[in-house]
DNA sequence: TTGTGCATGTGAACGCAATCACAAGTTCGG
DNA sequence: CCGAACTTGTGATTGCGTTCACATGCACAA
């Protein structure tokens, strides 16, 4: 492993950083001050540079980052340069948003492959990518598909992360309420849309 | 009761432990153990004491805590006692899969309007909540609601929040991928999906 | 060449959260 | 009433991440 001892929030704002490089790119800059960028993005001048220093000297004193080698260099760290596949469950509400969700690119992701246990939907297509039966699951294998996302009702969640892992995903995005058991070599992470907002009322509600 | 000093930490798990808290109580349960619910909500048990004990004594030593009192208490704390009703602009893919989605009433959440800037969109219905125009924002004033929902492009993502918080609003839900400028009173969330899925081969891919 | 302005990189200090270890309390069987 | 088996609550400790302050370095003008 190249880069050890690097803090776990550092690594999650390093796509945040990302995205926001890229469209300072797109909008034709070339060159950024760690205190531009945080304005831009929503986080501290020192913050940023702390983070960038866990990976060596990425800009040049006096002057700033060069946005290109900045881009490089997080999307090396993040391992993002190789195109990665990833592979639906559930193409229901939540799912077939996700499925046409075009801004995965922007990272090297692309969901090619999707899957439901509902007949009515197997074999029907979402932009391109053909719905197919969920006890096919095995594909995964033969296609090198390494990572999974769940968007199943939570009842049905453990259930389709063992699969996921039977097939030999490395990874499991879930968006189901509830947490999911799985071998330590995997890695699952969950988001709880509401979970968020069950936060909201502490935060707004004062008294 | 003021809780005051209470880690940012313990308030973001404080959801999970009710979702997985009514989930038991469904099932027939009204005791636990802490790790008994550690096991279930994948969280350890000392974690789960500590963050209880911030409130007062919860629990019974030797016997454990009596669900409905957690319920309750974690809703107390939350202020999730009163119905909060949330309004959505962009009433796209994630927008609809939102408008849907029935599990925000577990912790006491109505969305109850909807808001595009599409003509073809205006006047349809979602599941009984009709689509109106987003000039019209301002009625957020008048029907008293306080929570707001960005499901719109990157692009509008900023303004749309500017619009929600002349009409009142004191805490934004944001899927749109960027930072938001709003006063300091407003409280913002943001979620970045892709931003999760780009920290995965970090995770995953060894070497 | 020197001075001024600007921006990075980082050791050190600080603060918050995770973790530990155990005292204190409950239940139950006999 | 006693002892064994549990389980909570919490002070103490450790670890991690944020924040600060400033030394270091580049650019440019005169
Ligand atoms: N929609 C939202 O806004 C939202 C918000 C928060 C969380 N979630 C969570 O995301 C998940 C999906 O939500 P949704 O709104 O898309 O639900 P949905 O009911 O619209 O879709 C679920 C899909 O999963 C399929 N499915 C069910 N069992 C399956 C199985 N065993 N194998 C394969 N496919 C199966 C169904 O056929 C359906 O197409 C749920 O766990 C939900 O709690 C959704
Ligand atoms: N779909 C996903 O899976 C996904 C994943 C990650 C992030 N997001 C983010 O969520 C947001 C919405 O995504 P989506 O897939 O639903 O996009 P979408 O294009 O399907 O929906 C956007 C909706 O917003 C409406 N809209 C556009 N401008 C508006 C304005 N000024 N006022 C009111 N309404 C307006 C459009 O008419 C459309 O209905 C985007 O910011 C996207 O980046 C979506």
């Amino acid at each position: 492993m190249k880069h050890k001892g690097i803090p776990d929030e550092t690594i999650r704002r390093l796509p945040v950083y990302l995205r926001g490089l890229i469209f300072l790119q797109e909008g034709g800059q070339d060159r950024i001050s760690s205190s531009k960028l945080g304005d831009f993005v929503g986080v501290q001048s020192w913050q940023i540079r702390k983070d960038f220093s866990y990976f060596g000297e990425f800009g040049v004193r006096g002057v700033g980052y060069e946005i290109k080698k900045l881009i490089d260099g997080i999307k090396e760290i993040l391992k993002l340069n190789k195109v990665q596949n990833a592979a639906l469950v559930g193409a229901g509400n939540l799912g077939s948003a996700i499925l046409s969700y075009p801004g995965f690119e922007l990272y090297g992701f692309n969901v090619t492959m999707a899957f439901d246990n509902n007949a009515k939907k197997i074999g029907k297509k979402i932009k391109s990518i053909e719905i197919m039966d969920v006890s096919k699951l095995d594909i995964l294998k033969k296609k090198n598909v390494r990572l999974g996302i769940i968007a199943v009702p939570r009842s049905e969640a453990q259930e389709i992360a063992n699969a996921l892992v039977k097939a030999g995903v490395k990874g499991i995005l879930n968006f189901s309420p509830c947490y999911i058991m799985v071998p330590k070599k995997v890695k699952v992470m969950t988001i709880d849309i509401a979970g968020y907002l069950a936060r909201m009322p502490y935060y707004t509600l004062n008294g």
